[in-house]
Parts: structure tokens; sequence; C-alpha cells
DNA sequence: GCTTTGTCAAACCAAATGGTTTGACAAAGC
DNA sequence: GCTTTGTCAAACCATTTGGTTTGACAAAGC
């Protein structure tokens, strides 16, 4: 007797999310290769022992390392661009940096190895983000002009609006830069996590005091 | 007839510096070739490259590369803890803030290869750093109680010490570590340098709006 | 039922790696 | 004058690297 459909249909949904997981495990397994190494010192066989698989299967399922790498990036600033997704612009600057500030600091502390490959990359001088960048360029000048706008409104000083995005950046991601040294600084345990609400506040309020008329 | 002693000096001296001038190249041939592939990714012959030697004369000077990795690192974190010198804390937060960030973004633009090997070894957990640490820690602190000694006095206003400390060194030590990126997002050719003057003065004003009561 | 897709262990390969050796030469120190 | 220190090119060595091949097995798709 043939499967009914309704099973049919399980089988190869489980088929597919198999094979999603198993790309997923291999991506997170890669950027945590890369992010500790960097592209030229990771190696597959490390990639493959943290996915848990043997170097055969992963060659199975990669073309290269660089490939690889390439997918690790795209997928870090896919993420990054939809970071802004659904904060009230016209909220105005207090709670817009509020908010987008505790979302920077809660993607550092939950994905140090992500913002850690980024940097890594960058400091490189960027050879393979180039392509990516064109859209963050375009969404830097368009938070720029807001910037810009609460300025004319008085609601916020002048300043280099390019600049003050820059050290938001700065401050959010150097808690996934530096947090072992955050943590030997602070007399914290090796794995402690830090609080993030604390962080956030801290940032927000140097900014927002920073930006008072 | 014997060579003077001046000129018996002479050479001596030249000798002795041609040795340091030597070891000098290395060590800076080592940062770069570190601070763009980790310990790891970096191969000695590139850094007999970039240091214009041949490998065999490499290996006659240095031990080992982890050795050379080693004495970086102490390189840099000596010269981050004369950072202080001679900066007047008595003069109070504003002129001090003002200086001290000055001197951070100069260094950044100026080695920004440093920076990176230093921050490429605290991604990894720093393995090599600790003993190098427990220095930093201590001037640490101390700055942390001179910051609530100004905000005991009503000079600033109470801000958790060791996180602003994290904050002043994120943003300008970003400067290094980005500076490709700020080129590209700012619209600037690949090499060219960063407004140092410009920089410096809009963290200052951040920080120091950011700290008044 | 036959083909495609996947998994596995093991051997394999060419290239690059960190580092050494050799052997010859020259300048400096003593 | 003899020894130490340094320089050089070239060959060399063991290990690791990214990546492939082989050959066997099994489940799924059609």
């Amino acid at each position: 007797m043939a499967a009914p459909i309704s099973l049919r249909h399980h089988l190869r949904a489980d088929l597919a999310q198999k094979r999603f997981e198993l790309r997923d495990a291999i991506r997170t397994a890669a950027i945590a290769e890369f992010a500790e190494y960097g592209l030229r010192g990771a190696s597959t066989q490390g990639i493959a022992d943290r996915a848990g698989i043997s170097k055969t299967k992963l060659h199975y399922h990669i073309n290269s390392k660089e490939e690889l790498y390439q997918e690790a990036l795209t997928h870090i600033t896919n993420i990054w661009e939809d970071l802004f997704e659904g904060i009230d612009f016209e909220a105005g600057p207090q709670a817009f940096l509020t908010e987008y500030i505790a979302r920077k600091v809660r993607f550092s502390l939950n994905y140090p190895a992500e913002v850690r490959l980024f940097t890594q990359e960058v400091m490189r001088g960027a050879p393979m983000l180039r392509r990516n960048w064109e859209g963050s360029r375009s969404a830097m000048t368009r938070a720029s002009r807001r910037i810009e706008g609460w300025a004319d409104q008085g609601l916020i000083r002048r300043v280099d609006p390019v600049l003050l995005q820059f050290h938001i950046w700065a401050m959010t991601e150097s808690y996934a830069l530096l947090a072992t040294e955050v943590r030997f600084m602070s007399g914290l345990p090796e794995g402690a996590t830090l609080d993030e609400a604390r962080i956030a506040g801290e940032i927000a309020a140097l900014v927002w005091n920073g930006l008072r008329v």
C-alpha cells in the first residue's frame, strides 16, 4: 500500500529540513573557525570537526573554502541590514537610538563570531566585501539624512552623522571583539555572560547625553 | 696606526645601530604580516619578504614564529601603557579626556597594524596576552578611581568607569580596525589619510558632552 | 528496478608551511 | 691570526594544507 500523501509530504519536508540544518551547521562551524583563525588560517578539517562531520562529507557539500567564506560574509551583512527593520524613525532620536543600540549590543553578545569574522575581513582591507557594501552605504547615507534632520529641528546637537554612526558601531561591536578583555578587566570568570541591559544603557546614555544641544 | 678611539666607538655604535635597525625592520614586517593574516595564517616567508631579507636570514635572527609574535605583542602593550605618560590628571576631566582621546586617535591612525594585531589576539581569546594584562588592569582601576573622583566632585555625571574606558578605546581604536570601511562609506579613495583632528574632536565632544551632569 | 543522492573511511596528491643544513664567503673582535 | 658573527643561495625535510579518489553501502526518487 502506498504511503498516504500527507506522509510523503512529511518525509520530503523532513529531508529538506535536514539538508537545511546541515548547511546551517556547516555555516555556523565555518564562521566560528574563520572568526578564530581568519580565512588563511582556517582549515577545512577544523570546520568539519566543529560541524561534527567528516572532511569528505564537508567537501561533498561545499565547493571551496573561499566560497564558504564568501557565503558567511553575505549571511552576516544580510542580518545587519535587517537590524533597522521595524524601528520607528518618527518616534524621535532618543527612542530610536536607544532601540538601535540595544539591538546592536544584543547581536554582538549573541553572535560574537559573526562580528569578529566581519571585522577581520575589514581589517584585511575587505577584498571580498566590496560588493556587499553598496547596500550598506546607501543605508548609511539615508540614516545620515535623518540625523541631520534631527539637528535641523533642534532635537540634537549638530554632529558629523557618518562619524556618529561609526562611533555607535564601534562601541556596540566592541563587546563582540573584546569580550575577553572586558571580562578580564572586570574581574569576571572566563565564560561569564556580560550584562546586556547595563551595557546598552551606558552606551545609550553616553550617546544621547552627548547629542544634547 | 690604530684607529682613534672615537672612530672605534663610532664603528661599534654603527654596528649596534645596524643590528637594532634590523630587529626593528623584522618586527615591523612581522606586525604587518600578523595583522593581516593572524598568527596561524602568517608565513615566515611573507615576513622575510616584507622585511626585504631572505628566509634564511630571518631564521638566523629569530627563534620561531611564535616568539616573534609574542615580542610584537609586548611591544604594543608597552607603547600603550606609555600613552598616559605626561598627561596632567589635575587639569580636570575635560582637558584630560581631550588629550587622551587625541593621543589614542593619533596612534590608531599612525600604527593601525599594531592595533589590528592586538585586536586579533584578543578576538582569539588572548591566549598569549594574559601575562601582559596584569599591568593594564591596574592602570585601568587607577583610572577608574580618578573618574569616580571626578563624579564625586560633581565635575561629571556618574557613570560606570570601566565601561566608559572601554567605550573610549572602542571608538578610538576603531579607526585602526575599520579604516577601510570608514573610507569606503565616506567616499574617500583607497589610501586616503583620515582627518585626525576632526575625528578626535568628534569623539571628545561626544564623550565630554555625554558626561556632563 | 534502476538511478540519483548521500554517507563513510581510508588512502592519496600536489602545494605550501616552519624550519634546518650545507658550504662558501667576508667582515669584526680579540 | 684565529674565532666569532653575519650573509647568502640552494637544497632539503617533515608536517599540514585544501581537495580528490576509490570503493562500498543505503536510502529515496522515479
